[in-house]
DNA sequence: GTAAATTACTTCGATACCTAAGTCTTTGGC
DNA sequence: GCCAAAGACTTAGGTATCGAAGTAATTTAC
């Protein structure tokens, strides 16, 4: 017989279990970018750069799953510490494009090895067969997630 | 031949994917929570003390993998809503425990059927088994990282 | 039985998010 | 052309989170 509606327990809801895993990997990954300089917000936006460079401040929020004012307080961080350059588009003058300074490329080669090892040390014991599943499962609950919260924006909720 | 070090793609990150998932529940949680005046900070507190009344701002911590200044500011502002009462403990007087107000449970009926329906939402087109084997990766990750940043805390990375 | 260590909570200052409401630029309809 | 709509960025204000350091109560070690 399935549980009450009111008795899910924590342990047992994905909602808290991934929230539980991504504090997990923020404070991990937190601690190895300490010893840099940095925090994790730099992370995302910097391999989006590493993978993208000249991306717009727009695009960068997508890539990042983060809204245009978390983006822009970020990169004016990043700015700040000389990780970036913003150049305003000459085409299409309400766009910035966002490089990387040299600064920051070079922090490529030391930084990625880093976020393998974490995801290597986050999934041992684990078969890849289950952290494949894993994978799979995030990016589908995500996209259902995605798809509900706009719909909950157009419409409230019942 | 597998991918350099340099070269993870972001969809293929466990980290990465954990992110996106949690930023998506966060946002219809948020949704949901936005239509009686809460927001998802309350959501984890008001839950762990459904199931443990009286419990005591460390355990609350605990049980919602924060810190304890987080405990604090987010029960400060309950205790604003008047969602909860805190009581200094007679016997230990270091701890203080917390108790729900009767309006705090109340909206366990109402929100408790919420959460189930995110979790629902979430799972769409995903089998059950699919989901069991993510919760349980998702266990172990959190427990390989929480080990991993106790270590971290202990020693930095090399 | 007191000094030192530990425990529970708090305060402080900072970062990373969000929503709502701007500004400035470009595009589309007429 | 011009005005309205849409797009890209910014500002303002608020919440949730953290680490580090502080206070008060209790326990431990001698």
């Amino acid at each position: 017989m399935a549980a009450a509606p009111q008795d899910l327990a924590p342990d047992k809801s994905l909602g808290f279990q991934v929230r539980r895993c991504h504090r997990a990997f923020d404070r991990v990954l937190n601690g190895h970018l300490a010893s840099e300089g940095l925090s994790s917000g730099f992370w995302y936006f910097l391999r989006a750069l590493w993978q993208e460079d000249g991306a717009t401040q727009k695009r960068l929020a997508q890539l990042n799953n983060v809204t245009e004012p978390t983006a822009v307080t970020l990169l004016a961080s990043m700015a700040r510490l000389g990780l970036i350059r913003r150049e305003r588009n000459a085409g299409d003058r309400r766009k910035i494009n966002v490089f990387l300074t040299d600064k920051a490329l070079a922090l490529k080669v030391l930084l990625m090895p880093r976020a393998h090892r974490i995801n290597t040390i986050a999934g041992e014991g684990i078969s890849a067969e289950e952290l494949a599943t894993c994978l799979s499962v995030l990016q589908r609950m995500s996209d259902n997630l995605t798809r509900e919260a706009a719909r909950l924006a157009a419409e409230p909720p019942g």
